[in-house]
DNA sequence: CGTAGTCGATTACATACGTAAACGATGGAG
DNA sequence: CTCCATCGTTTACGTATGTAATCGACTACG
C-alpha cells in the first residue's frame, strides 16, 4: 500500500559527481556524462553507468529511452538536494543552528570579504 | 620518513557520537562513554568500544592506561572538527562559497530570528 | 550473414561503516 | 587457589560506496 515513509536514499560523493552533469544539462546519455565527470574524476565510462543505475534505483534519476540507449534526467532539484544536505550538517554539527556554522566559517578563514557582503545584503533582504 | 601526507581519517557519524561525550567531559572510561550515549542510541556496550578501538586508530582518540583499563580523550578539538566538516560541505556543495550556503539556509526556513541576529552581530564583529 | 562495437545489466571486489558476539587476559571475591 | 566479572582485542557480518570487468543483446559495417 505504498506505506513506507519514503525515507530517500542519501545520494553518495560519487553519485553526486554524475548529478551535477545532470543538474548543468538534461537528459544526458551515459557517454555524455561521462565526457563531463570522467576527465576530472578520472573514471571510465563503466564507473559511470554503475552510479547511473544506483541513482537510478535510487529515484534520483529517471530514464527515458531513446533507440538503443537511454538517456537520464535528474529527479530531484538541486536546490532540494542543497537543502537537505545544508541542514543534515547544521543539525549534525551544530544542533540545528546555523548561527555558529557562520561562527566557524568565519573564524576558519572560510569567509572572504565578498562573502561577508554577499551576506550582509541577504540580511538586508531578509529584514524588508 | 613519516612522509604521508597525514590525510586525516574521516570521523563517521556513529563515531561523532562518541566524540561528542568525550569532548563534554574527558578523559572517560568506555563504560561512561556508554552512559553517555547508549542509551540515546540503542547501543551496545561492546559497539562503544569497537568505535572507540576505530577512533584510536584514526588517533581521533588517545588512551592512558588506568589500572585494568583505559581512559579515552580526544585528540582532536571539536572546533578543528567542525571546521573541516563545514569547510567540505560548503566545497562539496557550493564550491566553496559561504554565501550560497546561508542563501539556502535562509530560504529552506533554515534561518530564524535568532539565526539572523546572531550572525548579524558576528558580522559586525568581522568587520571591526 | 557474421562479427565488432556499443548498451544496459550483472557480477566483482576492496574498503568503510554500523552493530555486535566471541575470545583471552586479569584482577578481585571467596 | 579458583572462578567470575570486566577489560580490551579479534572476528563477524550485513550494507554502502568506489571503482570497475564481464556478459548478453542488438545493431551497423563489411
Amino acid at each position: 500500500m505504498a506505506g513506507t515513509p519514503d525515507q530517500p536514499d542519501r545520494i553518495s560523493e560519487a553519485e553526486q559527481a554524475v548529478m551535477e552533469a545532470l543538474w548543468q544539462r538534461s537528459p544526458l546519455t551515459a557517454q555524455e556524462v561521462c565526457e563531463h565527470v570522467c576527465a576530472e574524476r578520472d573514471w571510465s565510462l563503466n564507473t559511470v553507468k554503475t552510479l547511473l543505475s544506483r541513482l537510478v534505483a535510487k529515484q534520483a534519476v529517471a530514464t527515458q529511452p531513446d533507440g538503443k540507449r537511454f538517456l537520464y534526467s535528474p529527479r530531484i532539484a538541486r536546490s532540494d538536494y542543497l537543502g537537505t544536505e545544508s541542514r543534515r550538517l547544521v543539525d549534525r554539527l551544530f544542533g540545528g543552528r546555523a548561527a555558529p556554522l557562520f561562527a566557524h566559517l568565519a573564524q576558519s578563514e572560510g569567509l572572504t570579504p565578498d562573502d561577508i557582503a554577499e551576506i550582509e545584503a541577504l540580511l538586508k533582504e531578509l529584514k524588508s
